[in-house]
DNA sequence: TTCGATATGCTCAGAGTGAGCATAGGAGGA
DNA sequence: TCCTCCTATGCTCACTCTGAGCATATCGAA
């Protein structure tokens, strides 16, 4: 079926502890600009592959060469774009994670720390306060809001299980279920905004509330990119896990606190310093390099570099199943 | 951009030990008859978002109804459609997994044991014959065959990764860097298939050898259709080891032996019976249900079910950064 | 010299894993 | 009846991995 298709890139970067997202500036009809995802198209003629074709143009738009790309996930829902609404074609967008050491770039493209988009979502300094002050009260509205106590029961352990209320622990790969609660019960502005560009078309399977509740802090984004950014957060938060992908944000030498403070950055919660160390040097992921960082501001750090064999000897550095007969 | 997006399933279910995919049969313009994944369109008028699109024409077309569904990756490098060649639109197929109890299907659909086209990943009865006789050989013949000394270093470490061969351990989630570096070696019939058809188009970026060599076993599919058979594969691997997926292969109630066997269909490995036990027990993932199954041949089995609240207990049931603290 | 930082080494308890022994409880045949 | 074969289930034990924290090293600045 023929459809129009397009690429979006989640280009992230690390710097100062800040993880960032690059985005560009889109202007609505109403005037108003929003924050969005670079957006490019496929050239069927040019680009012999998709993964091709988005280097290409965010090339071409923002000077950057991506080193390290993911494909994410196609994103393909009706009424992605309100253009839809007008008899325009199906939008169809396919998008794509990439890892890049911060460089400056062209024009109206910006770098943004993600967690201005999920205040929620950065553990770092402690249980964020977005989450007491303003989340879970939302959301034990959203449960009471319920019309039947079915409904509610069935509400309040999704919310719990999401966001970790409620005695369960804190998942740092849910950021997209997450980001679907809130915007399924009109807590982003994106639902509200959605549901009057597509003139009630998207109410019909989910009633918005009667009155607009105060909306949860958290930068906004064009169209869905907010999900497709939580998305990436998501994925990225698993893959740190069981491949060395972090190596693609740093610099080629780098000190393990460093490194550490990336993967906190990712990971948004805090780790132990020596076990860290220990779990990254016994894995074999890096190697000393016997010269030192002196700008630390205590004791000198050795400089290490990241150890490609460990793709050879490690089949997967960190998985197992239980008991695999040898 | 305006393109051609379709919808393939690789639908899965595990019989006797056997992990089936469904597959139809499809005639070629030679008049030969492949194997090929079911496929069918989006239509942008009737299906809100891809995965009803995909539920739809599965169950108009062979009568199943999907339980769950995954969206898998897309695929649209040029030239994965010989039409293209002719000037048909570039064809863009965004590929699902599904996971079934297996059931009857209609008119031309058929369960196939997936080992069947990928003989090497089988591992449970030990080593598959296949890699000692055809495949290391196969590859061999491949890097001694590299122009130059440094690029014969690449194929060795490559072929000695993926397959894990020269003292490298085998990893069972790399089921499509394997599949991929056949077909770049030419040692899948699909190469040679592809080569033919585009009319040499795809040579220029990798000239065949000149002598054909000898084929691996393993049953070729249509288009790229091995290439995402392989993707769920490797994906689905790497998923049972996380997420509690492989109930929906199960019936409701089952004996932990039987569920092991399913994980071992699976993973292409043989586990340890009783850690086995002792994982799944003490994840919290099953539960007795006092009754019995009498037709183990041996002592009675208890019957199990998948605990649901697992999801609501552990956040991910298994895995984890070094050393969050808390 | 001392203090404040960060780096780095090391210990120790407890949980988790791999491997295997031992016993339980069915069916079927001698 | 009893023996054998089969699978189920319980339990042990050594070893590794992890979480947590103490201790020491080495810099710059006060």
């Amino acid at each position: 079926m023929r459809v129009d298709l397009g690429l979006n890139a989640v280009i992230v970067a690390v710097t100062e502890e800040v993880p960032r997202i690059l985005t560009v500036r889109r202007s609505r009809q109403s005037g108003a600009a929003e924050d969005a995802l670079p957006f490019g198209p496929l050239e069927p003629e040019k680009d012999r592959t998709l993964d091709l074709a988005l280097r290409r143009w965010v090339s071409e738009q923002t000077g950057l060469d991506l080193g390290y790309v993911e494909q994410l996930y196609t994103f393909g829902d009706r009424l992605r774009d309100p253009r839809e609404i007008r008899g325009g074609p199906r939008m169809v967008s396919v998008a794509y994670l990439a890892l890049v050491r911060e460089v400056s770039v062209h024009r109206d493209a910006r770098w943004r720390d993600w967690y201005e988009f999920f205040p929620w979502e950065d553990w770092r300094a402690g249980r964020p306060a977005a989450i007491d002050r303003f989340v879970a009260p939302a959301l034990d509205a959203w449960v009471a809001s319920a019309p039947d106590p079915l409904l509610r029961k069935e509400r309040r352990q999704r919310a719990d299980i999401v966001f970790g209320l409620g005695g369960v622990g804190w998942d740092g790969e849910r950021v997209l279920e997450r980001y679907e609660l809130l915007y399924e019960a009109y807590l982003v502005p994106e639902a509200w905004r959605d549901r009057d560009e597509t003139g009630g078309a998207a109410e019909e399977r989910r009633p918005a509330p009667p009155e607009k509740p105060e909306l949860l802090p958290g930068r906004p984004m064009a169209r869905d990119h907010r999900r497709i950014l939580a998305t990436a957060l998501g994925r990225l938060r698993g893959k740190i896990k069981y491949r060395p992908v972090v190596f693609e944000l740093l610099p080629p030498t780098f000190t393990l606190l460093q490194l550490q403070r990336v993967v906190e950055a990712l990971a948004g919660v805090r780790l132990h310093k020596q076990n860290f160390r220990r779990l990254v040097e016994n894995a074999g992921l890096v190697e000393g390099t016997g010269r030192q960082d002196a700008q630390t501001g205590g004791r000198p750090a050795e400089l290490f570099v990241f150890r490609r064999e460990v793709l050879r000897e490690r089949p997967a550095p960190g998985v197992g199943l239980p008991g695999v007969r040898r």
